[in-house]
DNA sequence: CATGAAATGTTCTACATCATAACAATTCGA
DNA sequence: TCGAATTGTTATGATGTAGAACATTTCATG
């Protein structure tokens, strides 16, 4: 039923591995779905050298102005220390700012800089077209929704 | 509609982050959903000290003894180079063995050790009841081939 | 108000993952 | 037979993540 043909293979590598082990494991589909979806992302966003952590965190800066450092990395499930390279590599590249409040002067208020504002338009657009096709290739805004809420069920420790 | 109650915060940091942005993604929610599963893979297999790599590569090995590592690394989408240190491990802990065969020197023919069929009796037992509660949260069995059709549509390259 | 606890950012360290290049030995194809 | 391809290996660099430790600052509680 499963195999058409196996008599087929004349001599070369046609005895391909059972892999039914692996493709039977739902962390298994999805490690390999998680890592072609960002693979397509880090292709698409190459022009702009916008890794998906990047993103992420320029996307929660953007609605989020002024949110403390570790706001934004306890939301995308950072450690703080972790977290400090990302946000120098931003600042270095004139897209993110540091500013000190005055309520608080442990932490860094963190801002979307003019260029960095610039920048996320042409990011956001590159990414709903991205998104757009994900959702094609899904079947639909119904099969999304329904992969969406499949993956919370999966999804523990994310506030 | 969507907050209830937005009076609620008396002082404290009631008012949480908008991460719509992100989670909005099928992408985001992808990787959250990834590093949730296969965290809690780690935490149930810790007493074996066996990652997911690594249980992969011991149960594809199980299902194809004999086969050659570019075999075993392509099948998992792993480098040769990287696949080295991987098996070297394995190889080490004696549950993994590389044998040569007659017909091409070039290869190495990879094998469980006993020891490591017994591992594997297991592991399987581990991964099974893993598994299971995997799709009791999803809500059944037609919900886990939902998701394995889904996360299907979004992986390419994945011959 | 004083003092210890907690929060915040930072640095450092240690792994694990991943990609690329180079190399030796071997096999294959023309 | 000879060049190309395959296979395993080593080395290197970039990246992501986890943990400990530290300084500064804020907070809570007596």
């Amino acid at each position: 039923m499963d195999q058409a043909s196996p008599a087929l293979r004349t001599k070369s590598k046609r005895q391909r591995l059972d892999d039914s082990a692996v493709t039977e494991i739902i962390g298994y589909r999805l490690r390999r779905a998680q890592v072609s979806v960002f693979q397509e992302f880090m292709a698409r966003f190459a022009d702009y050298e916008m890794r998906p952590s990047e993103y992420s965190v320029m996307a929660l800066i953007a609605r989020n102005p002024g949110s403390k450092q570790i706001e934004i990395a306890k939301a995308l499930g950072i450690k703080r220390a972790n977290f400090v390279a990302l946000i120098n590599s931003l600042a270095a590249r004139g897209l993110v700012d540091r500013r000190q409040p005055a309520n608080d002067r442990r932490s860094h208020a963190l801002f979307l800089t003019p260029e960095g504002q610039d920048m996320m338009t042409s990011l956001d657009a590159v990414q709903a077209r991205f998104e757009a096709d994900c959702v094609a290739r899904l079947g639909g805004p119904e099969a999304r929704q329904q992969l969406i809420d499949l993956l919370a069920r999966l999804t523990i420790g994310t506030p």
